[in-house]
RNA sequence: GUGGAUGUAGCUCAGUUGGCUAGAGCGCAGGAUUGUGGCUCCUGAGGCCGUGGGUUCAAGCCCCAUCAUCCACCCCA
C-alpha cells in the first residue's frame, strides 16, 4: 500500500463504529437530563488562544501541538483540548449576558502531537462539559458526578476517583515557594528533569514516578495543607457534596494536572486495568480562564473524557454495549426477468422501513441464502420464474426454515405482521 | 524527543544451522444440491516474506539502513 493514516490516527470502522454511535447517542441524553447543552466550536483556533488559555510552560504548549501557518501567515492550531475554545465562544458571544449558570457539553476530535501508544493517539476523541459563571461547590460535585454517572451508563463501575484542590491565585504562588525552597534543598536527590522543574514548573515535581523523586516527594509539604481560607472550605464544600451523592474518591495532594488554568478542584477517573495511560476522564475548576483569554472575571469547572480510552476500559472488562443487529429481509433472486420485479419490491420494502437487502454480485441461489445469513436476515424473500407466473414471492424463516408462497398484494401486510422492525 | 519489541495471505500465526514451485487454521469465492443458508466434504483465488541496499553459489532466515505498528518513558484524555 502506497498510503498509511497518518501516525497515531485510526479508521473507525463498521462494526466498532456502532460502539462509537451508541456512546454518542447515551451521552446526547444524559447531559441533556443534566441540562447541559451542546455547543461545537471550530477544530482549529488560532495559536495564540492555546498558548494563553492552557499556558505558555506546559507540554502541551510547549511540545504537543499541531501548529502550522495558513496562507495568510497567521499561525494557526488544532485543538489539543476543548475548554479554551468554549470559553473563548462563550466570550466571543457575550454569552455572559444571558442568565447563567451557562452548562455546555462538547464531543469531537481533537489532536495533540505525541508518540502514540497504548490509550493514547495524535487525533483522539474527547466528550466534555463545562459550567460557566459559578463558583458553587455542588456544581463541582455535579460535574464530577455527572462523568461517574456516563461511565456507570456502560456498566463501568471499578475505579478510582483522585480528588485534590490546587489552589488559586493568592495560596498557590505561596505554597509553590515554599515548594521550591523544600525542593532546593533536596536538589541532590532529584532525577536530571526535576531538578530543572524546580524553577519552571516545581508542581510538576510531585507526580514525577522516579523513585528516588517519590522518596523527596513524600516529605514535600501538601497543597492541601497551605490552602488559604476561601480554598479550603470550597474543597471541603466539594468533598460534602460528593458524599451526599455517595460518590467515594480518594484526597491526593500529588495529583497535578497538566494545564496552567485549573484552580480549586482538580480531578481524575483512573481506571487500574487500563496500563500506562488510565486517566479516563479528568478536569477541574478554571476560575482565572477567562480573565487569561478574555479579561473577564468568570469562573469556571468542566471535564474532558476519552473516548478511545472509555473503548479501551469497556474492552477490559469484556463489556459489550452494541449487540450486532441483522437485516430484516433479503430479497434472494433467480434469473434476469425477476431481478426487475425484486428490485421493484426492494424499493417499497424500504418506504416501509423494512431494513433489505438484495444481491449485486450475481450470485447463485445457494450463495444468496448464504449471504442472506450473514446478514443475519430475520426472512428471505424469494423471487424467481414460478413467482413471478403466479404473482407472488416466497418468504422463508431464516431461523425456522418454514416457507410459504405470499400473493404479491398480499406481501406487505404479510411481512408486517411477521417482522418485528428495528427491534432492539 | 528517548528506549524496547514486532513486521510472512483479508485475519491469527508456522517456517529447522541460509538450500527446490513459501505453509496452516480461520475468513473469502465456487461446487457437491440445474431454485434454498447454517453442518459436512471437495476445489479455488489470494504473497514483491514492510521497503532499499549488502554478504553468499543460494536470503523469509545473516548484516546495514529506512519506514510502519505496538509497548514504555515524558505527559495526559
Amino acid at each position: 500500500m502506497k498510503f498509511n493514516a497518518p501516525r497515531g490516527t485510526n479508521d473507525i470502522l463498521p462494526p466498532e463504529i456502532e460502539k462509537w454511535q451508541y456512546i454518542e447517542e447515551i451521552t446526547h441524553k444524559l447531559f441533556k437530563n443534566y441540562n447541559y447543552q451542546e455547543i461545537r466550536t471550530p477544530i482549529f483556533e488560532y495559536t495564540e488562544l492555546f498558548q494563553r488559555g492552557i499556558g505558555e510552560v506546559t507540554d502541551i504548549v510547549e511540545k504537543e501541538m499541531y501548529t502550522f501557518e495558513d496562507k495568510s501567515g497567521r499561525s494557526i492550531t488544532l485543538r489539543p483540548e476543548g475548554t479554551a475554545s468554549v470559553i473563548r465562544s462563550f466570550l466571543e458571544n457575550k454569552i455572559y449576558g444571558q442568565a447563567q449558570p451557562t452548562k455546555y457539553y462538547y464531543i469531537g476530535p481533537m489532536f495533540r502531537y505525541e508518540r502514540p501508544q497504548s490509550g493514547r493517539f495524535r487525533q483522539f476523541h474527547q466528550l466534555g462539559v463545562e459550567a460557566i459563571a459559578s463558583n458553587d461547590p455542588a456544581l463541582d460535585a455535579e460535574i464530577i458526578s455527572l462523568g461517574i454517572r456516563l461511565l456507570e451508563k456502560f456498566g463501568l463501575e471499578d475505579f478510582e476517583l483522585h480528588l485534590n484542590s490546587v489552589g488559586c491565585k493568592s495560596c498557590r504562588p505561596k505554597y509553590m515557594e515554599k515548594l521550591k525552597t523544600f525542593l532546593t534543598k533536596n536538589k541532590a536527590e532529584l532525577c536530571d528533569k526535576c531538578k530543572e522543574r524546580i524553577e519552571r514548573n516545581p508542581l510538576r515535581v510531585l507526580d514525577c514516578k522516579n523513585q528516588s523523586c517519590q522518596a523527596v516527594i513524600k516529605d514535600a509539604p501538601k497543597i492541601t495543607e497551605h490552602l488559604c481560607e476561601e480554598c479550603e472550605l470550597h474543597f471541603s464544600e466539594v468533598q460534602s457534596f460528593l458524599d451526599v451523592l455517595n460518590i467515594e474518591y480518594i484526597i491526593n495532594p500529588l495529583l497535578v494536572r497538566g494545564l496552567d488554568y485549573y484552580t480549586h478542584t482538580a480531578f481524575e477517573i483512573k481506571d487500574n486495568a487500563l496500563g500506562a495511560q488510565n486517566t479516563v476522564f479528568g478536569g477541574g475548576r478554571y476560575n482565572g480562564l477567562a480573565e487569561e483569554i478574555g479579561n473577564r472575571d468568570i469562573p469556571g469547572i468542566g471535564f474532558a473524557l476519552g473516548i478511545e480510552r472509555l473503548l479501551l476500559s469497556l474492552q477490559a472488562k469484556e463489556i459489550n454495549i452494541v449487540e450486532a443487529e441483522g437485516i430484516d429481509l433479503y430479497i434472494t433472486v433467480i434469473g434476469e426477468k425477476a431481478k426487475k420485479e425484486a428490485f421493484r419490491l426492494l424499493d417499497i420494502l424500504r418506504k416501509e422501513e423494512f431494513k433489505t437487502e438484495i444481491d449485486y454480485l450475481d450470485r447463485s441461489v445457494g450463495s444468496q441464502m448464504k449471504s442472506a445469513d450473514r446478514m443475519n436476515a430475520e426472512y428471505t424473500i424469494i423471487i424467481g420464474e414460478n413467482e413471478l407466473n403466479n404473482n407472488s414471492a416466497t418468504i422463508r424463516n431464516m431461523k425456522s426454515g418454514n416457507e410459504a408462497e405470499i400473493k404479491l398484494s398480499n406481501l406487505l401486510k404479510e411481512m408486517k405482521q411477521r417482522v418485528d422492525k428495528g427491534e432492539k
